[in-house]
DNA sequence: CATAAGATTGGAAACGTTACCGGTTACCTT
DNA sequence: AAGGTAACCGGTAACGTTTCCAATCTTATG
């Protein structure tokens, strides 16, 4: 017996049993053109010696590499974990490795998924929020034969195979929740409104508030930039207050946006959710355990989400189904304690 | 102009540039042996043509693959994904790239170690916590030329090399922090006390006890397992209850075992930090936003320990440094709303 | 007994790259 | 003008697999 951990080359088995690579190779892989006896005895020697086939000799050869290349602007949100973790899950299950990239720009996240197809590395990419400008990469990529699945697809995202949370459908639930509770004077602090999250996420803000007859007011609804959600919450309270908007409510386009909302609002003086009522999106781990008992907010199975991203994109690379699909997972609106009935005052 | 996103080999370069694959070869490495001009042409064409080398033929002969293996049990806390980010920094920084595995268990963490050496696939492993029975399978590994950094490394880690926080300080600073507000009953909760991350926590709390003139009681150390810190956390507290023990703080093995202390206190009426102080460690982003002003924690700066575990494993792989190295990072206490000073009749 | 068919095997090419070695050219020295 | 040297280049082998093809051996069939 040989050493435990030691490089093993199908060369040495073949040496071993007395026979020749292809004979090993075959034995291997299942090809009937061996003896059962043959088999047997290179399936033996091979276990014993601990020999797993070098997977970047495989890889030259099949044109495959097993590898799943994950693309993500940075981990800097819980929710990009669980998206992850989610993937993990899946690639276990399916006995796929993962290649974590992690670029700081949009602009190289794109780049990376062309180098991922070039230096061949990997079988397929699963790319967290591509930017708008990058649609048309994407696609070319697509149209190469290499799989790519979008998560939070750019719009306009025409022909790119993506996976989504029903973003409209949340912002009707919040709004509708917040309206149910007696808020008229609801905002809402949105992230990229050109983005097709944001952008979703505020149709449904708008068409619930049509829907209970609540006038839209752009006063209302702030625009902020993606990064640094937390000073960007407080900046937006900030502006309301200066400007001396009135509000009761507000839906936020994240959990942490919500958070910085409440610590601002809560700098001022203005209880949560006494005063105002607010809404999140996302239901991160941490907000289950936030203050005032837990953050209002829209629950996305992110978890899940990952598993069939990836999922979504080995279909892909087997063959099995055609790019180009736009899957879209239900979210659900998780009740607690950012949100109660609207001050009696301005019903 | 070539269609911008198609695989292109290095054979493909040649045939443009009228010349052999050696002399495009050398071009593209750097070799003096290529004349200006013949470099000159070659570059400029495989820019346009957008060639990468291929990275599985490339590391096939060069038996280095650039890819960097990430072993890790789950990614179930925050914990584990600052450590992450800060390896996919790193990663970035030094243009490498990151293979995440998840495995369940502790001894499939150590099969995929020995995987990522025989299928090649990676030039390196890092891995988390990994199970003391697998200590001999490392060392195995790592005396086969096959560099390993272990994070939390099992004991005994002779021979192994490390990245740990300073456990045994952070343990120290968190009880002379409590006795200082004047607590003489103070209880911990530690997580396996047979591995190094608990054990020296654990010795750090009694050596701080001793000084502190506190008596060490065994009734107030409970071990917990390492699954579902919450759920354990609850349940130490309500053992202690059950049993009448007396304490006014508590020491806990990490944040999340911290939550579940203090919500099970809560759930009992005992008020956090009036009658009980608790303190946890790690100091996760949540932590931060906890209620009652936030968690009061023992920080690890986890985030540089990710970079900190890949510079290390790069130099291995560089052979630029030596395996077996031992490095340890310094901790801090955070005081935040969940200590104060211990109640008047207990002093 | 001869031939066909089938089972089993080994040799060689290929995947895309790099490293080594030998060969060609041009220029310089004596 | 002969020889030496440096610069540059192309052919080929190798990395560890898989795949194709040809070769051998066995067995069945006429």
């Amino acid at each position: 017996m040989r050493d435990f951990a030691s490089r093993v080359s199908i060369r040495d088995i073949a040496r071993a049993a007395e026979t020749s690579v292809s004979t090993v190779s075959r034995a291997l892989n299942d090809h009937p053109d061996v003896s059962p006896e043959t088999r047997e005895r290179i399936l033996r020697i091979a276990q014993a010696y601990g020999y797993e086939r070098n997977m970047l000799a495989h890889s030259l050869i099949s044109g495959r590499s097993g590898l799943i290349s994950v693309i993500m602007p940075d981990i800097d949100y819980d929710y990009q974990l669980q998206f992850l973790r989610g993937m993990t899950h899946a690639a276990q299950r399916f006995g796929q490795e993962l290649l974590l990239t992690v670029k700081d720009t949009g602009s190289e996240t794109i780049e990376a998924c062309q180098s991922m197809y070039r230096r061949g590395i990997a079988d397929g990419v699963i790319i967290f929020s591509p930017p708008v400008e990058g649609a048309g990469a994407l696609r070319q990529l697509q149209e190469a034969g290499f799989p790519v699945v979008s998560f939070h697809p750019p719009e306009p995202l025409e022909g790119l195979t993506s996976v989504e949370p029903m973003d409209y459908e949340g912002g009707v639930i919040a709004v509708q929740h917040l309206a149910a509770l007696g808020h008229r004077r609801i905002g809402m602090v949105v992230e990229a409104p050109d983005r097709i999250a944001g952008y979703e996420r505020l149709r449904g803000y708008r068409d619930a508030l049509t829907q209970a007859g609540i006038p839209y007011d752009p006063d209302l609804v702030i625009a902020i930039p993606a990064k640094q959600p937390l000073i960007a919450g407080r900046a937006s309270i900030r502006q309301w207050l200066e400007a001396s908007v009135e509000f009761t409510a507000v839906f936020c386009f994240n959990d942490l946006v919500a958070y910085g909302v409440i610590e601002e609002l809560a700098s001022h003086g203005i209880g949560v959710p006494e005063r105002v009522s607010v809404v999140g999106f996302d239901d991160i781990p941490a907000s289950e355990y936030f203050g005032r008992g837990g953050l209002t907010t829209v629950k996305q199975p992110i978890t899940q989400i990952g598993e069939l991203a990836l999922e979504t994109l080995l279909l892909l690379c087997d063959g099995k189904s055609q790019p180009g699909q736009r899957v879209q997972v239900p979210v659900e609106l998780v009740v607690r304690g950012t949100t109660c009935v609207a001050p009696a005052a301005t019903r």
